[in-house]
DNA sequence: TCTACATCTGAGGGGAATCTGAGCATCACG
DNA sequence: CGTGATGCTCAGATTCCCCTCAGATGTAGA
């Protein structure tokens, strides 16, 4: 699940940022409220929470927080040191879902984010764009996991779908090997198998276009640019 | 909104009740577990909120707030003198909505049960568009529970209607396997039981289209869209 | 209480997805 | 050309994921 973490001390942020991708969140970073506004137009993709610093540089908190609401439905956690009942009752007034207090134990506000993206009706954009990528005849959708080429159907396995949506992110730029492999492997282990290469081989035979994945020898590798 | 209050002290109870009645609440009152489950059985079971009181003389707080996850998606706001980081994740992750210490501010509480009731009021609006959904021969009655295929009646159990409406909310869209577990079951509990994939098979059976439902091998299922 | 049903758990097995290793092809450089 | 380094192909071997089944546990109703 993706989850905007909003906050400007950068070292608090890397540490959080550390602990909750372990636990399986895609985290992105906002240092203020300008960022995390942007991050959260509609047509970027979508997250599925909120984790809100109140103490912004650029912005009152909660500002940014009505500002949220009023352009996604996106469940908002607030985490700010202000303790105090009547900011409490403002903040979760104001469409926070839950408001935490620092300092907060790890545990708890893993506990509570499960518990607020449990009881959200998940409704990123279905059919809208964003979730699909076009690189000339072939079209890859996200939300099915359903790749095409040419208008028919092909059937791809989980690496193989999994390396080709990491490749699709930036098209015509240069993934290094670890790179992949940590992305789509989730791990940090190089192995010294073959194991890349035969994925990206399949790959190759099975979108029928064997120059769309382009070796970049003693790199990555890379999806060629949408010829302009 | 109906709202009810587990809480095994008459005067706190009481006094609770007068402040939330004052705020538009109808307010049922349950001394035990018991009467706390007994409210809750799915006919009746019309309740917005419930607040939950750990220290209940019947049974365990705990316990009760698993049942009533078992026969309900009612939000569940935990409401103890139990302050310890470990009894509120656990709380939490057994699936309460939101988990509130003693001594607590009313105005806070009243916040909070607004947040809750925020995130599932419009979730089981019935009556609105879409509460009948389509797909080749299998129709989903969403406001009735009822599904028939080629005309002719299904009966369903609760698990699998509710396992069938989610993926039906998207046909075509895959779901994880954690996503299925924790908005279905409505906890974070990802157990190495084969209780999904059972579920799924009875499923198949049931609607006699073992193709209708399929298995995204690593990732986890979806509804085949409609063969357009 | 007993009975029927819903739900959960564990073992066993099958089959697809993935990994591994050896040999081959290709590239960059002299 | 020759050579070493790097990437590719191919065919097992293995792992992992999911399915089925049978029984345990829990729950509602007679």
């Amino acid at each position: 699940m993706r989850l905007l973490l909003v906050e400007d001390d950068n070292h608090v942020a890397a540490a959080l940022s550390a602990i909750l991708a372990r636990h399986g969140f895609d985290v992105t970073h906002a240092r203020n409220g300008e960022e995390a506004l942007q991050a959260l137009v509609p047509e970027s993709d979508c997250f599925g929470v909120v984790l809100l610093d109140l103490g912004l540089p650029d912005q009152d908190g909660y500002e940014v927080c009505g500002k949220i609401r009023k352009r996604t439905s996106t469940p908002v956690i607030m985490v700010t040191a202000r303790a105090d009942v009547r900011s409490r009752i403002h903040g979760l007034n104001l469409g926070a879902d839950d408001y935490v207090v620092k300092p907060y134990d790890t545990g708890e506000l893993l506990a509570r984010i499960h518990a607020v993206s449990r009881r959200t009706v998940h409704e990123d954009a279905p059919g809208s764009a964003g979730t699909v990528v076009r690189l000339g005849a072939v079209h890859i959708e996200l939300s099915t996991r359903q790749v095409s080429v040419d208008g028919s159907v092909v059937q791809l396995t989980r690496k193989e779908f999994d390396l080709l949506a990491l490749l699709s992110q930036r098209p015509g730029v240069v993934f290094r090997r670890e790179q992949i492999i940590s992305e789509v492997w989730r791990t940090s282990w190089e192995g010294t198998g073959r194991t890349l290469e035969v994925h990206v081989a399949s790959l190759r035979s099975k979108l029928r276009m064997p120059t769309l994945i382009e070796t970049v020898r003693g790199v990555g590798y890379r999806l060629v640019a949408p010829t302009a």
